[in-house]
DNA sequence: AATTTAAGTGTATTATTTACATTTAATTAA
DNA sequence: TTAATTAAATGTAAATAATACACTTAAATT
């Protein structure tokens, strides 16, 4: 009977994107500064409402492309948030997504019609509502994904040196790591390519430059 | 600007629960058979629908004492499922929670009068909705759990034998493993406390029973 | 006293992780 | 042309963790 349903509140469904970038050997996180109330001006993750014929990865994934370009991104739920006060004008429980995108390819001047900017996963100021707390439950998985399974593929442009993923793999687990046990450990993984060519910006020597196996990479796929 | 909000759609919010029990060396999920449309008489997950005043987090719990009487039980959100046809009465995106409890300390009467069964994970039938993709994404994210953190707290009795231990492991993982080598595992893990009792009831010889250090188990909670 | 049953126990091997310092290739400056 | 500079590239030993594998023991039953 259809009464069992109607006696129910109705929500409004939200999602909302953590957007993560490597740049400067630097973890950031794309955030915008809202241009609609409530809390015009201030800060926030980028997000928007579910829409009647969509799931919430299908939402993700176009709110991601609305502020990037890109499709096809790498995406996955993080969890919803639903605290009744969250959200002062309506009732909406917000499901965060978390994004792995190749700042290098996205579309800045999308990005700055947006006004969104940049920052490092140290440095993330106050914002609306409860975004705080998704960024730092995104953090935790993204640090507990990266300590399973091989990561980069995402983050990284698609020709990268050994230091570039290694102070990648630094900026996400936040602290440092032996370079030779490093790349003992990422070799033995057997999911990059080394290339025939160097990278010669950041030394005189240069440095070889490498590329992911993307079936091998796939294979360690949850 | 109210506006923003306004234009779009609201939805019900579900909460299903995939309720996970340890007896007869099996792992198994408790399931009730539906007693309203849709899917009157068919097999399901326990649910129900997100009130004004809570958070999902309390929703499920609420659900959850409601069906076994249990509170202060092992609750963790799976992830929020919300393909626009799910449910065919009305829009609903539902959030799917695990719990893991002591099936020896569930009310009974309760379970009966909703008509709840116990299943193997191996025997779930054919459920409502997107519940069997629920189920499965649950023991996956279980597998997960026991494979990084030890797990049984929850899922055993009190007092233990490492044998009802190990069978728990076993049925989680879906693999059978050496006694001696996961006796070692288990005790370097520093979370048992080896009792002076015996349990009689399984061999001759009886075995000692254990029992967690809550202190120490909780260390390993991420 | 012999048999039965599951509990309880140890060691050797292999794989993985950790700690740690020097050499090399190329450019730049003297 | 030689010396100095810079980051890249490389290996080994020790410690820890994971795996494979089989016999002895305690108690009850016959």
């Amino acid at each position: 009977m259809k009464d069992h349903y109607q006696k129910h509140v109705k929500a409004l469904l939200a999602v909302d994107c953590i957007i993560f970038g490597f740049t400067q050997d630097n973890l950031k996180i794309l955030l915008i500064k809202r241009d609609f109330e409530p809390e015009k001006g201030k800060w926030s993750l980028m997000g928007g409402f579910l829409r009647p014929d969509e799931t919430l990865d299908e939402a993700a994934s176009r709110i991601l492309q609305k502020l990037t370009g890109l499709h096809d991104i790498y995406l996955d739920q993080l969890r919803s948030f639903s605290h009744p006060d969250r959200d002062p004008v309506d009732r909406t429980v917000s499901t965060a997504y978390y994004a792995l995108i190749n700042v290098e390819e996205h579309n800045k001047e999308l990005t700055k019609k947006h006004s969104a900017e940049w920052f490092n996963i140290q440095d993330i100021p106050a914002l609306i509502f409860d975004h705080n707390e998704m960024i730092s439950q995104a953090i935790k998985r993204l640090r507990y994904k990266a300590s399973t399974e091989p990561i980069g593929f995402e983050l990284l442009p698609e020709k990268f040196t050994m230091r570039q993923l290694q102070k990648l793999y630094e900026a996400i687990l936040g602290q440092e790591l032996d370079k030779r046990n490093f790349i003992k450990k990422i070799l033995s993984l057997d999911v990059l390519i080394k290339l025939d060519e160097k990278d010669m910006t950041s030394s005189k020597k240069g440095s070889f430059l490498y590329k992911f196996d993307a079936e091998k990479y796939d294979r360690f796929k949850i």
